[in-house]
DNA sequence: CTGAAAGCGCTAACAG
DNA sequence: CTGTTAGCGCTTTCAG
């Protein structure tokens, strides 16, 4: 099982190291030697052996991406933009799923070690202590981190612009003459979150016209944002929209709305965040803050195929992606 | 960057070979030594570079999924099953995303074999000629199949009982009393969806009272689910249910309704398949053939790993897993 | 331009 | 139980 470089050397007669050299770099090799042993190559059905190769340039060509859970739509996103950074860069992308579990990501991220990958991709990163952030940077293998707004120490980073995203949900619903808006978010430590908040309520402030903005924190899911939407309408029966942190909570928004009655857009309004493909299945349609995260997992292996090709650790980078309104039917325009 | 086996070696004033053996297999080594060499090994941060044993050993420890895309939630959960199932075995997976595209896959393939993959996980296969075919079986690489219904030749196969996931959705709308039918599904070709289609009619046909059933083919997504039902409340007024072939095309099936002011289940009732995740969140919630996507994923990688271990390739595997109707909120029972 | 030889880090006989 | 010795298949000096 296995023609090797022998093979095809002794086929074609030369010897293994201009096997090699003709199938690599290409020059420094006479050109008809060169076809000949290519075609001895193909004639054999050579498959050059990574793994041997790996070993003496010490690379493998391979990245991981490490995230919570891989079912969850906005990690697939990614994961589709971070393969195919990877494959045009003829690399190949392992997947792990850590469940946001800190021992389980370590475990990962020593394998990977162990296995010489060129660079590890993170996100939805377990919150680590000082101990184990010393062992990821002594790893030596280039790292980004994804959705970090937080500077990544001595990690590059790559997320949305959440911060303006939230400004750019509660701008909208100012445009459209709402004056009471509840925004449904997740706990205060989760970093994009309160960016988004911190741009919901930066907007809402800065508005001419008086505004009554309310915020509820709970969990960040559907049955969390079902809930939340519930205590809105119980507490605050004057609120005309919802802004959800995510758009996941928004369907459950839609849900509680249903269910009591309310009809969307009618009644009461709603703007997501995240852009997910269901957002726009949904009935009605959600307006919803995009988060670019196909190219987030596209930017995030361009940096990582850029530290892992430069000889020393270069200086991190934080790399910044706009987000936009995407504007449908969830909205409505007040009189 | 990088201690060796040799300067745990070095260190613990003993051969290379005797730590290797401490450090693996564990037998045929002095108590004594192994836990001074273990010692030594943590002490100095030692990790095994598993490339150079890849080398030696000739199997790489990882494999590979292929698929069409990722971001298909159908697929994220199988994906999950697969890499939960390689984690247990301490296997990774390179995760490749073909889209359907014959070449493209081809071509990771062929890249998969370069890095001596021990298995290759397959999902959503394009048509293969039958050059392909015997390329891919010489290459002397455990695949498994997943969701080809046709036996998979000298590969091992995984998919679920499609035909009694059609029966029992038949099954369920006939005891609900409805005797005009519509199946809305994808080409002829597709065999899963017409394994699908067979135990529909099947099922329809063995009915003891007459049965209108008409199948109706066309895209099978969002925007085809949208327009078959749009045909069949055009040409089909009596229908009162529907069975979609996947849940996506349930959503689209759902659309149409609401579109057309007719309520799931009051003036239509729906029956999808696949059990998304979404199936639950939309309104009303979708009764659905639920197909054990994590478990297929796991089961492929079970089969994929004892194939690798196994010496000689044994004989394929063909592992078909049940199916179960979930019962929710989009099918009334008829007077 | 090409060949010879060393060696990547590890495992696996084979001796002792 | 432990050390010696070959390689695994490939790249990469270093000569020629």
């Amino acid at each position: 099982m296995g023609v090797t470089i022998k093979d095809v050397a002794r086929e074609s007669g030369v010897n293994i190291s201009t096997v090699s050299r003709a199938l690599n770099n290409g020059y420094g090799v006479n050109q008809q030697t060169r076809e000949h042993v290519l075609a001895v190559a193909v004639r054999l059905n050579y498959r050059p052996n990574r793994v041997a190769r790996g070993l003496v340039t010490g690379r493998s060509h391979s990245l991981a991406l490490l995230l919570s859970d891989i079912r969850n739509p906005f990690f697939a996103e990614v994961a589709r933009g971070a393969e195919d950074a990877a494959l045009a860069a003829d690399f190949d992308l392992i997947l792990c799923n850590s469940d946001l579990d800190a021992g389980k990501q370590m475990q990962y991220v020593s394998s990977l070690a162990e296995k010489r990958v060129d660079g590890i991709l993170m996100n939805s990163v377990a919150a680590l202590n000082r101990a184990q952030r010393e062992q990821l940077a002594g790893l030596g293998i280039p790292i980004v981190l994804l959705n970090r707004s937080v500077g990544g120490g001595p990690f590059s980073t790559v997320c949305a612009d959440n911060e303006t995203g939230g400004a750019l949900a509660a701008q909208h619903l100012l445009d459209l003459g709402h004056r009471a808006i509840a925004h449904i978010t997740g706990p205060r430590q989760h970093g994009n979150l309160s960016d988004r908040e911190r741009g919901f309520l930066r907007t809402v402030r800065a508005a001419k016209n008086r505004v009554h903005a309310v915020v509820l924190r709970g969990d960040f899911n559907f049955t969390g944002g079902a809930e939340l939407t519930a205590k809105v309408l119980d507490r605050y029966p004057k609120v005309t929209a919802i802004f959800a942190a995510n758009d996941v909570m928004a369907f459950g928004a839609a849900r509680t709305a249903l269910e009591r009655g309310l009809k969307i857009p009618d009644d009461l309004s709603l703007v997501g965040f995240d852009n997910l493909e269901f957002s726009s299945i949904i009935y009605p349609p959600l307006t919803t803050i995009h988060q670019p995260k196909y190219e987030m997992g596209q930017a995030a292996v361009e940096i990582l195929l850029r530290l892992a090709r430069g000889t020393e650790s270069q200086t991190p980078e934080e790399r910044r992606l706009g987000v936009k309104l995407i504007e449908r039917q969830s909205c409505r325009k007040m009189a």
